[in-house]
DNA sequence: GTGGTCTAGACCACT
DNA sequence: GTGGTCTAGACCACG
C-alpha cells in the first residue's frame, strides 16, 4: 500500500493517511475485507509515530470504512462509493469555494483566478 | 471602518480581520496616513479579545501596511498596490493548491476537479 | 466538575470520563454551552495524561455532545436529553443481559442471579 | 463436543471457549476422565488459531479443570462441582457489578436499573 | 491561557 | 504477531 506523507505541508499527518485510504477504498484498489497494513508495520514504513496511525485507523472507522478486530488486525467494510464519492467532492466544492470568494474580496478579477487555478493543476 | 466577523467559519479571526483591512487598503477605502481604530475601541466593537486585534494589526505591520507610533495609533502607509496584489494573488494561489491537492488525495480526476471549479466560478 | 476516575477497572479512563460526561449533560448540570475543564486542567486534577482526557473530549465531539474552538476551549452543545437516555439505558440493557445469558449458561438460577444483582445493587 | 464461536461478540474466544467446557463439565457433558478434543482437532473444527484453543485450554488447566498429559491430550480432573459453581457465580457477579457502575456512570436510577433487570429476567 | 498534533516508548489483552 | 490504552513531554496555532 502506497502512503506518501507531506510532513512539511499545513494538513496533519493522520488526515492524510486517512484521506489516501479513503480514495483507495474508492477507487477499488482497497477492497471489502481486505486487511490494511498494521499500525505498527505502517508507523515504521513512514518513519512517523504507530499513535498517528493509530489516530488515522480510529478516524477511519469512526467514519464506518474499516472494522478492527482485536489481535488481527484493521479490515476494509463495505462501502456505498458512489456516497463516498459525492462527499469528498461537496468537501472539495466548499473549499475552492472559499479560495474563490477570498479572491474576490481581494479584488482580483475571475480571469485571474482562473489563470492562478490553470497554473495549479497543470504545473 | 466596517469589519466583518465569522466566528463560526474555520478562518482565525485575526486572518479575517488582517485580510479586510488589507483589501480596504488595496480598494482605497483606507489610504496613506489614514489611521485604524485602536485596539481597544475595534476589539469592543466586534466583541473578541484584544489581543486577537493586536495580532492581526502586528501581522499588518510585519508586512508592512501599516506603522504603529507609540501612543498614538496605527496609521496605513504607503502601499505599492501592484505589489500587493502580487502578495494576494500568492495567497490565493496557496489556497487553490490545497484544494487541489486534497482532491488528488481523494482519488478525483484532474477534470472532476476543474467541473467544480468552472461551476463555482460561473454559477 | 466532578470527575471519579477508577484506574484499576478494566474500563478505559477516557471512556470513564466520556460517560460521566454525558451523564452530567443528561442531569443537567452541564447545560448548553457551558464549557467543560481545559483538557490540561482536567488532567492535572485527575492526575492522568493530557492525552487521555483529550481522548475523551474528541469522543464526545465525535458523538455531537460538544464542540471545540481553537484557543478557547470545548463547550456542550444542545442535546436531546430523552433520545441520551434512551440510548444509554439500551447499552445498559445490553450489558445486563448479555450476564443473565452467561448465569444461566453456567445454570445458574434465576433466583440465585436475582440474589446477586441485589446484593451490587444495595451493597 | 460441541462448541459454538461467535467471532463477532466482544466476548474473546478463548473465554469462549473456555466457559462452554466448563459448562459442560458442571453440567456432567463431561465427566472425570473424559479426553478434551485435541488443540488443532479443535482448532480446524472451529476454524480458528490453534494458539486460540491453546490460550483455553491452559486456562482450563490453571482452574485446576483438566489436565494435560504430554503426548496424549488433555483429561478433565476430579472436579468439586460446589466449588466451580461458586466460581461461576462470582464471574457473574463481576460482570453484573461492571454493568451495574455503568448504568449509575450514566446517572440512570437505582429503581431504572432493576427495572430493566426485571424485565430482562422475566421477559 | 486554550486546543491540535506528534513522538517514543511502555504495558496489556487477544490471536 | 496484532490492536488498545496510557504516559510525559514536545512544538505549533489561536485568543
Amino acid at each position: 500500500m502506497r502512503i506518501i506523507i507531506n510532513s512539511s505541508s499545513m494538513v496533519p499527518i493522520y488526515e492524510q493517511i486517512r484521506d489516501q485510504v479513503k480514495a483507495m477504498i474508492r477507487s477499488g484498489e482497497l477492497k471489502e475485507n481486505d486487511i490494511l497494513p498494521s499500525v505498527r508495520t505502517l508507523s515504521k514504513e513512514l518513519k512517523i509515530s504507530a499513535l498517528t496511525v493509530k489516530k488515522a485507523y480510529d478516524s477511519l472507522e469512526a467514519e464506518g470504512f474499516t472494522a478492527t478486530v482485536h489481535g488481527k488486525g484493521t479490515y476494509v467494510t463495505a462501502v456505498n462509493k458512489e456516497l463516498l464519492l459525492e462527499e469528498q467532492k461537496k468537501e472539495l466544492e466548499a473549499d475552492l469555494e472559499m479560495a474563490v470568494q477570498k479572491g474576490r474580496r481581494y479584488g482580483i478579477s475571475d480571469e485571474d483566478i482562473r489563470s492562478l487555478f490553470d497554473l495549479i493543476l497543470e504545473g
